[in-house]
Order: C-alpha cells, then sequence, then structure tokens
DNA sequence: ATATTTATCTGACTTAAGTCAGACATCATG
DNA sequence: CATGATGTCTGACTTAAGTCAGATAAATAT
C-alpha cells in the first residue's frame, strides 16, 4: 500500500468527523438524550422487536430496556408481546411519537440541506459521496422484489434508459424497444427485483415470464457509483432464484455489444451465446442459460 | 433543491459514521478514556497552548485543566508557563508522552489501511474521499511558504508535471522546459507556496526571482479533488503578496491554452496579456502584472 | 499603585452511558 | 410437567463527560 493512500483516508475522516459526524452525536435540540432519540429513529424506520433495536443500536439490554421505559412514560412508544413468543416485546410508536419521530427527520433534513447548500460543485460531491456510501455499504445491501409500477422501480429505470442513450451511439428511445409490459414481472408470471442500501435504489433486474417454463431477463442495470462492487452479480443470483422458484426452466437475454461489461458477466456466469430471437434494434448479442 | 440531494447525503452520513465514525470516537485499545486521548493527538500535533487545544478539542475550561492533570500524573505530558505571559500555560509531551502519542499514530494508520483493504477500487474510493475532505475542509485551508526542495514540495511538483503531461498533446518532459532553479524559489530571491488542508498538500505557486525588480510566477497547481473551490486563487494572491514583500514590481508568466482555467483566472485578476518574453517550447500565452 | 481583565485551576455538582448480577416470565424439550 | 434456555426487566453500581461558581495569579488599564 501506497504510504499516502491511509493519509488520505485519515484527512478523509477527520474532516468527515468534524463536519458530518457532529450531525449524528447531536440531539438535534429537541431536549432528549441522544441514546433515547436514537431509540426513537430505529423504531421509526421500522424495526419494532427489542432484541433487535438493541443489535442495531449495539446496547446492553438493561440499558435498551430503561430507555424504552423513559419513552413509554414520554408517551411516545408502547410495547406489547410479540404475538408468535411472549417472551419477545414489540415497541411501536404512539401518535406522539410519530410527531416526534417526523420531527427529527425534517430536522436531520434541513441540516443536510443546510451543509450541502455551502459547497459548490454539489453533483460532483454527491456523486462522490454516493461512491463511498456504496463501497461502504456494500454489505449492508438488500435484494428486494417490489412491484415494477412503485415509484422505486421507475426511479431504477429511468435512470436505465438515461444510461442506454448515453451508451448506445443513436441514443435510446424506450417506444422503439420491446418495453417488457410491468404485469409480466410480477408474480405469478414473473418478477422485480432491487437492490436497495440504505433505502436508496443502487439496482434492478427483471424477470419477464410469459406465463410457460422460459422467461427473459430484462432491464439489468447497477447505479454507477455503485459498479465494481458485485452487485450485478448478486441481482443476477436473485434473479435466477426467483426464476426456479416460479418453475420456469429456460432464461433468455438480450444485450449489446455496447455494454461490454454486462456481455462479460454472462459469459463468466454460465450463459451460453444464442441466435438473435427477437427483432428489437438495439440487441445485438443474445443469451440463454438453462435452470 | 432536488428531493434526493438529501437523502443521498443522509445515507453518505450513516455510512460513514457507521464505518468511519467508530474511528474518531475508539480510544484505539489503550486503556484511556476518548478524552485523554484526543489531548494527547492534539499536543502531538502541535498544538502546545493550553487556550488553543480547549478551542481545537471544544472543552470547558475546568475539563480540559484536569484532563492535563491526569496526563501530568500518567508522565505523559508536562506544562510550563509560557515565556511571553506567565498566564498563560504550555503543554509539551514527555518521552512517554510522545512514545505514547506514535503508538495511538500507528494504531490508527493500521486502521485506516484495514478499512482501506477491504474495498475494490481503492483509487477511485480514495480520489471520492480527496473531494470531499477538500470541500468539507475548505475553510481550513492554510498557505505556507516552504523550501521548494522539501518532500512536501517536490510531491506537488511532481503531480503538476505528472498532469501537465496528460495536458499537453505532445506530452511534457520536464528537462525540455526552462525548470526554476530552486534557489531563485526562495527568499530573498524569490518565494514556494503551498495550501495545505490538514497537512495533505492540495497546491502550490513559486515566485522565480532575479535578484531585481521582477520575477517570474512558476509552477501554480491545484490537486483535481480540490478544483473549484477557489485554491489557485488563493495561492495566485499569496504569490502576489510575497512578491511585494520582496519589493518586486512587475510578475510575468508563461502559460498554455491547454491549461484554459488558468488562462482564465489570470484574465480576471489584474493580468495584462503580452508578447512572447522566452523559448521555452511549452507555453503559448504570456503575462504581466505590475503590482 | 490600584483596579480590572484574562487564563487557568479547583471543588462540588449533574447527566448520560454503560455494566453486572440476579429476578421473572415464557418457550422448547424430553 | 419438570428442566433448562431465552428474552426482558430491575436494582445497584461505575465511569466519562460536562457544568458552574468561585479562587488564584499574571497582565493590562487607569
Amino acid at each position: 500500500m501506497p504510504i499516502a493512500a491511509t493519509a488520505r483516508f485519515r484527512r478523509f475522516s477527520r474532516a468527515v468527523t468534524r463536519e458530518v459526524g457532529a450531525l449524528d452525536t447531536s440531539f438535534l435540540g429537541r431536549g432528549r438524550p441522544l441514546g433515547a432519540a436514537r431509540v426513537i429513529n430505529a423504531i421509526g424506520r421500522g424495526r419494532s422487536e427489542v432484541g433487535s433495536l438493541r443489535e442495531d443500536l449495539g446496547l446492553d439490554s438493561g440499558l435498551m430496556s430503561r430507555l424504552l421505559r423513559g419513552l413509554e412514560e414520554e408517551g411516545l412508544v408502547r410495547t406489547h408481546a410479540h404475538p408468535d413468543d411472549g417472551r419477545r416485546r414489540v415497541a411501536t410508536l404512539t401518535e406522539e411519537g410519530e410527531r416526534e419521530f417526523r420531527a427529527y427527520e425534517e430536522l436531520s433534513e434541513a441540516q443536510a440541506a443546510a451543509i450541502l447548500a455551502r459547497y459548490p460543485h454539489r453533483e460532483a460531491l454527491l456523486a462522490a459521496m454516493d461512491l463511498i456510501a456504496s463501497a461502504l455499504g456494500r454489505d449492508r445491501l438488500s435484494l428486494n422484489e417490489i412491484d415494477p409500477r412503485s415509484e422505486t422501480a421507475r426511479d431504477c429505470l429511468g435512470q436505465y434508459y438515461a444510461e442506454l442513450a448515453r451508451r448506445f451511439e443513436r441514443g435510446f428511445d424506450v417506444a422503439r424497444s420491446r418495453d417488457p409490459d410491468a404485469l409480466d414481472m410480477i408474480r405469478p408470471r414473473g418478477a422485480f427485483i432491487v437492490a436497495l442500501s440504505d433505502g436508496l435504489p443502487l439496482g434492478c433486474v427483471g424477470v419477464k415470464g410469459t406465463g410457460g417454463e422460459s422467461a427473459e431477463i430484462k432491464r439489468l442495470w447497477v447505479a454507477p457509483s455503485a459498479r465494481g462492487l458485485g452487485i450485478s452479480r448478486q441481482l443476477m443470483t436473485a434473479a435466477e432464484t426467483a426464476a426456479r422458484a416460479l418453475s420456469i426452466r429456460v432464461l433468455r437475454l438480450d444485450t449489446s455489444s455496447a455494454l461490454p461489461e454486462a456481455v462479460q458477466l454472462y459469459r463468466k456466469t454460465g450463459w451460453r451465446e444464442i441466435e438473435r430471437f427477437n427483432d428489437d434494434p438495439y440487441p445485438d448479442v443474445f443469451f440463454e442459460k438453462q435452470l
């Protein structure tokens, strides 16, 4: 490792903890100690079982318990036994707790906006932040099957089309391509999978079913900031698993020699190149895989 | 502001505080509370007056005092009165304190290396980190006059030459260019100034004197990760100030139309384009400024 | 020379955070 | 249904961090 690398890393670490770290350690001025504020936020984000809360926040069970009692007394949280296991407890926010959670969210948004407003070249700064967040958080990636008509899915697809437009010499027009019908990518015919990191979509893939034993892989995309982290491979594995669960026996896909990384990936993961099987004007390479 | 910007920022902030922030809040396993460790590090980095220590670490004077007493008892720190002002106190590390400081540095380096080792595409990751650190730390930039033969200066110049080689169509060879003699960029003939952010050099500029009333500006360079933050302008201002202090009345410089940002900057800051004044093969634009 | 300001220090607090041992109820298993 | 394991809770601690009101001594102003 070159000597300078750690120096650069440490400079980054200092700059960030000074400017950004304060954000996470601040109580955001709501008159509540950090621990309690963190619990409210964790519950607000969907962590509800006490055990997983504890793990998430890295707290001792005694401390966790006391924090929850405190929030209960404040009227922000209610706890009840887990329906399947009376030992475990589940915490939920009361209406007032929800309000408090939203107040924290708004303050946090406002702080983020205030910090960003201070710097020029915001897009470059954000792109660098995306890259770092993706690299650091790569083991926290979650693959979720969602509705291809949902906002998250449309967000991914929009970025996918924009990228194709940039990559193809003649541009790309969705209308001219065979846009898979959304219903073909919903169970039981097919599936649509997104890779989420901390809520932000970083990639997607669709399995477009026909109702029979064959299906097509469509719309494989990974955000530029998250490339090189093996996300496309994870997405493809998830897509194949989903296809198997749908009793699909053979998968096909079309792609383009203008996307060499994609072609490479398919070659390396057991796909066999086949003859053209459609008359879509954009693709010029075709693959098949038996499951 | 687009809605997504704050979400991206917050994702970054979470990822970073989780992975990197822990570095700064950890005691690095030396059996000493964080506060004391931070004091050792601040002194080791050259903060010695108690007042500036306090400001740097953001501590109450009582707390600061107690931390210093603790470290004195441990035999790591010695304090004595400031020679010019008996009220102020100056803290220095004892030999044992120095050892302790180096131990912290080594642990911190090792942690940085361990984190970096986990990620592929290290150069891209580090470039993103540089960009962010420069943006966040831009008000912490310090301009220092140093010896052009020092390691820091040679580091800057090396990057400068590498950049020229990339930018010029025919490449760049230092030997073919009129490399300013280092002695001409040291007082009393001239000066060499670097911009340091948290110890890392982000830019440089040289004032190459002749011994008379005129001098040349040479080697203006800013690290790619730190462009667009106004550093070159700050460097030029510092160079002009240094030139005035050396009783120089007229500054000249040569540059190239292959470096449009530089040409732009000179035009905007009171420089007048003049005729070619040397036969260096690389430059094709020439400027002059009366001080 | 005296009064005021400034930099640091000391003592007496508070608060947040975290640890540990044991209590208690519930679940899984023979 | 007895047994041990599991998840949560309570009480009794410790430690780190930080606050605040003076005390003290040196510097500066009047």
